[in-house]
DNA sequence: CCTTTAGGTATACAATCGTCTACCGGGAAT
DNA sequence: ATTCCCGGTAGACGATTGTATACCTAAAGG
């Protein structure tokens, strides 16, 4: 009876192979866009056949290529603020975080280890997940507004993150939390071209990493100075070569 | 005799319409890129019909879509440095450059007038080319490795144009040759984040211009402060609010 | 004067694309 | 037990793509 429509059909419709087929196809798209194209100028039947689907189960999963982007970069960001927000409570776990030294050298020195820490894990972050970093920052200056506008916020979260991070020890009015707002913004834009760097010159990363750190310092000094100068000529605190 | 095939062929053969045909592919490319998608994913027979010209034609002046690329980035980098170039000898000329004053204060305070002029030129540059720019910037994240190399190239150029500008007005020892570089790199770079919000806000671009200028003074603040902690103790002078 | 060549055109083709319509199996809810 | 819908499939459609082949013309060079 139905004989003829199974033949015609095929069986394959019976075996659902396990995985969601939504990852499925997010995955595909970050193996196409990682190694090829842009994520916006990725084809829908490009995608499915990566994924080894139907081209019409896209639509079931995303109605526009926009909306499989909105659901990649979200799940990079969630990693990535996990990540960053777990590692940055590691230091304070093992007491070494004291912010009420009396001592600004120390305190000084304290802050260019969280800095050069925070640096690290970031560069780590990017290394462990290379591909779907690539994407996003690859998006940030893309085609889709709507990409566009997810990954600006993503940054925009993690300066935040990072700029309560280092209120937390550098405590006001050494310098104004505006400011301190101001350059984690500024730091973690820049940490996009860094970090492709880093990742485009594995024989460079030791470099790379230390121009990383020495910039973000040179920023804060110059926010100290500004606000404390009598400050900075009397602690002694050496920059790193 | 041939008039079958003149009919056949069309008159259109007949009339080579004034403007050269390649400019015409790139002043269509760029149309299409400023607006809609990317350089990279740009058809050739989309950027052809823009241009009014026979797909075909595209083979005639470029083989690849990079080369086309290429070209543009080119006539794209050739304008900003020229322009940049231009208007940065103008306050040499009018006689505002005065690097050998014996006090501190003054020269600080010219240097905060180059860099908000300097950063002005650019943002400028930006505004009246925003479609290259826009371009541009595109590519410099973008998927194809020759013109992510070419971008970067451009980028490292101009920020060897206003390095040796600043060691102009800076003289060492104040500050060193090697940090001076490094922060025009880093300088250059964020400007390219800058710029975009400057473009896409321009209810806020004065605020977006201080916010620049700022930065770029912390950066050069720390610089001294590294080097010559004392001086920033001592020299009378405030930040732009 | 003849010939080459640079820049343009028309036509054709196979491949790929996005999307529409229709069919189907299994699990959840009623 | 039946119904409903979710996630999957198949097939066909017209449009568009990159490219290959071939033809044309105007100008330049010998």
């Amino acid at each position: 009876m139905s004989k003829i429509k199974d033949v015609i059909q095929g069986k394959k419709a019976t075996k659902p192979p396990a995985a969601t087929g939504r990852q499925k196809l997010m995955d595909a798209a970050l193996e196409l866009a990682g190694t090829t194209k842009s994520l916006a100028s990725l084809g829908l039947r490009e995608v499915a056949r990566q994924a080894g689907l139907n081209p019409n189960t896209f639509y079931r999963h995303f109605k526009d290529f926009d909306e499989l982007g909105v659901a990649m970069l979200d799940e990079l960001g969630t990693k990535l603020r996990k990540g960053l927000r777990e590692r940055r409570l590691m230091p304070a776990a093992k007491g070494l975080r004291l912010s009420n030294t009396d001592n600004p050298t120390e305190l000084l020195r304290e802050a260019q280890s969280i800095i050069s820490e925070s640096i690290g894990l970031v560069l780590d972050f990017a290394t462990e997940h290379e591909a779907s970093y690539v994407v996003g920052i690859r998006e940030l200056h893309g085609t889709s507004p709507v990409l566009r506008k997810a990954l600006r916020n993503l940054l925009d979260g993690i300066a935040q993150d990072m700029a309560e991070d280092v209120l937390g020890v550098l405590e006001l009015p050494m310098v104004r939390r505006e400011t301190v707002e101001e350059i984690s913004l500024v730091v973690i834009r820049q940490m996009t071209f860094f970090s492709m760097d880093y990742l485009e010159n594995p024989e460079q990363r030791d470099q790379i990493k230390l121009r990383a750190e020495r910039f973000i310092l040179l920023l804060f000094w110059g926010a100290i100075a500004e606000e404390a100068p009598q400050l900075v000529a009397d602690v002694k605190f050496t920059f790193p070569k």
